[in-house]
DNA sequence: AACCAGGACGTGA
DNA sequence: TCACGTCATGGT
């Protein structure tokens, strides 16, 4: 079995214990977004997310304000901006960065974040998402990348989940998870994992997302940072017989 | 009461 | 390049 089997293979897995997750946090309704959280904190209904701008940068700046940090949070932070009148590139820009680093408080790292929601800000006043459209994903990656605050991860983030672009996101459980099973050394750069994926799966978005949102649900439940122990008793059987049995227990 | 969470960046070796 | 320190709040 090649490393690009189990990337289909755990795929498949995963969506058979897990179901869709239907992912990415962000409100859909003009109502408050904390009261447009589902149980999980996350908000529902995003599969034909983002239909407008105003979506997209909502995404763009949950994925900065979500680094290293639980999402309730990040929501939290969210939550503030809109009270604030916030929410649009042009009142960020209109405010001062100690503003922002006030209302996204919750988020933790505020001053880094808020410098990073400004310069991002700058950024799409140069390069609108309409201008984005237009760019191949490569260059908007580019682009991206060039912000200060936002790395790998968040980029992909941006491209793949308010963007509608096949870049797949790895994070720090994707990592966890198939160093654990052996199939890339622990060691792996970001960009050599992206690769595998992305080699090892069709170009679509719509199944980017979802396999990433399926490795954060999976991540959470067994690949905590402190013991994830020895076993993974989803994965692990699954790969070794080589035929995606459905195992739904934990 | 430590430990963790959907990273990114600056620094010195 | 790379290993390590820093940034920070809120939940368990």
């Amino acid at each position: 079995m090649t490393p690009r089997d189990s990337v289909l293979i755990v795929y498949q897995v995963l969506l058979q214990a897990y179901g869709p997750q239907g992912w990415w946090p962000v409100r859909h309704t003009l109502g408050s977004l904390r009261n447009a959280c589902d149980n999980r904190g996350y908000h529902p209904g995003c599969f034909d997310i983002p239909g407008n701008d105003q979506q997209r940068l909502e995404i763009a700046l949950g994925a900065l304000l979500t680094q290293n940090t639980a999402w309730t949070n990040a929501s939290t932070a969210l939550a503030s901006l809109a009270e604030n009148g916030k929410l649009s590139v042009q009142e960020l820009l209109g405010a001062e960065t100690e503003q922002i680093a006030l209302a996204i408080r919750s988020a933790g790292y505020y001053n880094q974040k808020a410098r990073a929601i400004k310069e991002f800000c700058r950024f799409l006043n140069q390069h609108p998402f309409a201008v984005l459209a237009t760019k191949s994903t490569s260059d908007v990656r580019k682009l991206l990348l060039q912000v200060r605050g936002i790395g790998p991860e968040t980029a992909d983030c941006i491209l793949l989940y308010a963007l509608n672009r096949p870049s797949f996101v790895v994070d720090a459980y994707t990592r966890r998870i198939f160093s654990h099973l052996g199939i890339v050394p622990e060691t792996i750069k970001y960009d050599s994992l992206q690769v595998l994926f992305e080699a090892s799966l069709p170009p679509d978005h719509a199944l980017f997302q979802e396999y990433h949102a399926l490795l954060v649900q999976h991540g959470k439940q067994h690949y905590s940072r402190k013991p994830h122990g020895k076993g993974d008793a989803i994965l692990r059987p699954a790969l070794i017989s080589g035929t995606p049995e459905k195992n739904g227990e934990n």
